[in-house]
DNA sequence: TGAGTCGATGCAAGCGCTTTCATTAAAAAT
DNA sequence: ATTTTTAATGAAAGCGCTTGCATCGACTCA
């Protein structure tokens, strides 16, 4: 039915520019092997057929497709997109193409993508932070594909990462928290389970809380997937609980946001009568009334290195170089002090 | 340096298990055709080695490779965030794999995706919105690989599309806005060039105040780039005008609530002082206070619908059908009625 | 002027898979 | 008991590209 024109090939150019498939190759690859004349004709004939590379044919004979792969947990909120469009950007003036698929924060997704990406010929391939099975670094050394890991960064870890000490940023969020005189501290944290940014982030609120002398068992904690209306949720139950905290920290600002959210639905004024957190710093916790204290990570700062390192661990054969990047402590009209 | 063990190939497989490449090949794409007992062996063989299949081969023998592609203008703010997230959830239930890339709103980066995705094998590919240069279409139509347009619909339009319409919907907020009592009005677009859904949202806009008798010439109108600042510059620099808009429409979301951030630094009181409109209906919208009006949009069943148009294009090989879905105007605190 | 270089190109093998066609053994039909 | 059908498998070609090796003029050097 449909006139099909058969799709150009390398051949093809080949025959119209009336040289040999292999220099048509060269042209393309490594020009500075082929003749100045050579090269013109080449191209037009290139651009005269619409000529564009199997990828799947070159990725065959050589190895090497100019493409990496990133996997995050999800694009439904924010939380990664300004890294990831950073990333993107960089990679892009580097040559490379990157192509981006995403989880839903299950485990088997995720080993199922990074499958799916190596399969495809992915020269490197970006993850989120450090907990997965470990056959699927298995798999990804097996295979010799190099991986970068991101958002999160751990000392003790020999994985190469590019990211920010959740743990210490939380536990530092948390000490402003203390210093500013609150002691009925409540907790909205994501799901810890299989998410080492989120579990560190709690960590963060525990350790620093120990130190302070609470008694664990006795801070309300509620997990919960990060998701608007689950941090209003959690606010609610958290404030129908027997001792109604001072402040309610939450694990990032999506749920901040929503716990905000809920409390202006229950009447209760932020920050006079109950002060709320986040975690991130992105555009949502800076448009909410009042603004929310959050940490600020450098999500941009951390695409752009990502990138770089990754092309470098790609392009070197080298192994991968952590880097720890700073966050910052933001304190908005979300929390009051009541020293 | 490194031990090398070597990919596992279909070869492999076969060696081990004690049959041809293959049966092999047909115990993985056409498992009926194999007896039990030899399927069984494969099995065993390609979980012993580790064995995934080699994509680019794949591709290179049969043409398909189960991935679709989608390009999408920006992964920073949350526009695309929920619909694509719908795309790939029923992509993956579908089993395909979504191979996502974003264009910075550039159409030269666009065509070069488009490229890269179909250099890839993708078996199908989303765009959003109409406008493209024709030698994009022409590309695409000469690969004989099917695409499918979202998050726009125009009836008079052949191209396969699976959206809303944008001017229509506009033009109906701007309706409400009159019907409010408003007549002095402001707009706050996204850039229109290269984009059909700003162009449409601002013609929705215009065409209604010109059927009201408005002189377009005399209604503001500032044309920027969706961005929370821009959004608020925008906002700041009509409030300077020499005449005060009772309303100020925004092209989408993002662009309102920047619109609202800087009223409220700016000590105008929102809706009593001025208006504030948006477009899009994302989570934006309703964290902050007071909460957006705005047009709402069926992201997920947006998604959804998409998926499934484009793997039945893939699979039947017929041509896309169109699909209209409705949007719905919903009003809330950030606009007075004046009437 | 003949040997050695060098730049530009072509030849051909091979990357890992699918699929047509042929083959064989077993089951069904006569 | 013989022929026909059917089910299961294998052999081998070919998909579009890269790259090591060979070739071949045209230079350079003595």
């Amino acid at each position: 039915m449909t006139s099909h024109h058969a799709v150009p090939t390398l051949d093809d150019v080949a025959r119209t520019a009336g040289v040999s498939p292999a220099t048509v190759s060269r042209s393309l690859n490594t020009p500075a092997l082929v003749s100045r004349e050579t090269l013109q004709r080449v191209k037009a004939a290139v651009a005269d057929l619409g000529y564009t590379p199997n990828f799947g044919a070159r990725f065959m004979a050589a190895k090497r497709t100019m493409t990496i792969g990133a996997i995050i947990p999800t694009m439904e909120n924010a939380i990664f997109a300004k890294g990831i469009q950073a990333f993107q950007e960089r990679l892009h003036s580097l040559g490379y193409t990157l192509l981006i698929s995403s989880s839903s924060y299950d485990p088997e997704i995720e080993a199922e993508q990074v499958r799916a990406l190596a399969s495809r010929g992915a020269d490197g391939i970006l993850l989120i932070g450090y907990w997965r099975e470990e056959k699927v670094y298995e798999f990804l050394k097996q295979r010799n594909i190099p991986f970068l890991l991101a958002w999160a960064f751990a000392a003790n870890n020999a994985l190469p990462a590019i990211g920010f000490d959740n743990r210490a940023a939380m536990y530092q969020l948390c000490d402003k928290v203390l210093a500013m005189g609150h002691r009925n501290i409540a907790v909205i944290s994501g799901t810890t389970e299989g998410n080492d940014r989120a579990m560190n982030r709690l960590k963060g609120i525990t350790e620093r809380l120990k130190v302070e002398g609470f008694n664990l068992d006795t801070v309300p904690i509620i997990e919960t997937p990060y998701d608007i209306d689950n941090g209003a949720n959690a606010f609610e139950e958290l404030m129908r609980g027997p001792e109604r905290p001072s402040v309610v920290m939450c694990g990032n600002d999506v749920l901040g946001v929503g716990a905000l959210q809920r409390a202006q639905e229950m009447g209760l004024k932020v920050p006079s009568e109950v002060s709320i957190t986040g975690f991130d710093g992105i555009e949502l916790a800076r448009v909410v009334t009042p603004k929310l204290t959050t940490v600020r990570v450098p999500h941009s700062e951390m695409g752009h290195r990502a990138a770089d390192e990754l092309v470098r661990m790609v392009e070197s054969g080298e192994v991968g170089r952590s880097q720890e990047l700073a966050s910052e402590i933001v304190v908005e009209k979300s929390i009051i002090s009541l020293a």
